[in-house]
DNA sequence: ATAATTAATGCAACTGAGTTGCAAATATAG
DNA sequence: CTATATTTGCAACTCAGTTGCATTAATTAT
């Protein structure tokens, strides 16, 4: 698919990820902007968005989505893997710039690795 | 919460995951037994069975709750950490007794940590 | 053993994130 | 600026998982 079209949607969805850089649900887009964005647009401009490369999306422990900006992806696939980190204490979530080496497995053929780590996060580590 | 009875649903279920050692999706698991267990029933006790150490629960790329049997685990928590490997191809999904090390990370305090690796698995992997 | 107590079960109805079909609206190409 | 193709909104749906409550089955006490 792949974005096709600069429309309103897609300008506002991006811009919310402007600012921060850390990684924010598809729920919380939808209430964010639910006054601007319907809710099927903001699922179907997230997907698109990764597709082409801007976005990456994952699931947290609740098997909620996630999306955050991508650094080094194309249309030709989310080269970027890095681990996520969630903060139990204030639900926050972002993208750790940390090398994590998944050992090669016999007989298998390893295509993606998902790693979500959960524990307190600097703010909430000090209080 | 804990197993406090030795039910038939207990032991029904037990029984699934003493065969084979991969995991098995609960839905998978409400389908088999939809005519000896309430589905209710079954979110239930595998979430019991979780609590006293039997079982370990994770969830896939689509959000969906696998389940498999734990082996160093006790009430006081699962210690035991390991990476899940999915099968793109076929879809079965197994715990890999690999050791992936999670480095330190300044200022966040790490709890747990998922990983699920997808890929193709040894038979798929032949063929 | 049997009654009393307490926990487990089944059912039906619900929840909530995400999806689908389709008609109306809006970008882009010609 | 019209024609064409893509996006959007809406309402209705899907489906894994949850909840409340009355019934049933284990366990404990008698």
């Amino acid at each position: 698919m792949g974005i096709i079209r600069k429309t309103q949607s897609v300008e506002v969805l991006l811009n919310e990820f402007q600012e921060k850089s850390n990684a924010i649900s598809a729920i919380e887009l939808i209430k964010r902007l639910s006054s601007q964005i319907n809710k099927t647009t903001v699922y179907r401009v997230l997907d698109k968005l990764e597709d082409d490369g801007v976005l990456h999306s994952f699931l947290d422990n609740s098997g909620i989505k996630w999306y955050a900006k991508c650094n080094d992806c194309s249309k030709a696939g989310h080269t970027d893997m890095h681990p996520h980190f969630q903060c139990v204490s204030c639900g926050k979530v972002d993208c750790l710039s940390i090398e994590v080496t998944i050992p090669p497995i016999p007989n298998r053929e390893i295509e993606v690795s998902q790693i979500l780590i959960q524990g307190r996060c600097e703010s909430c580590n000090v209080k």
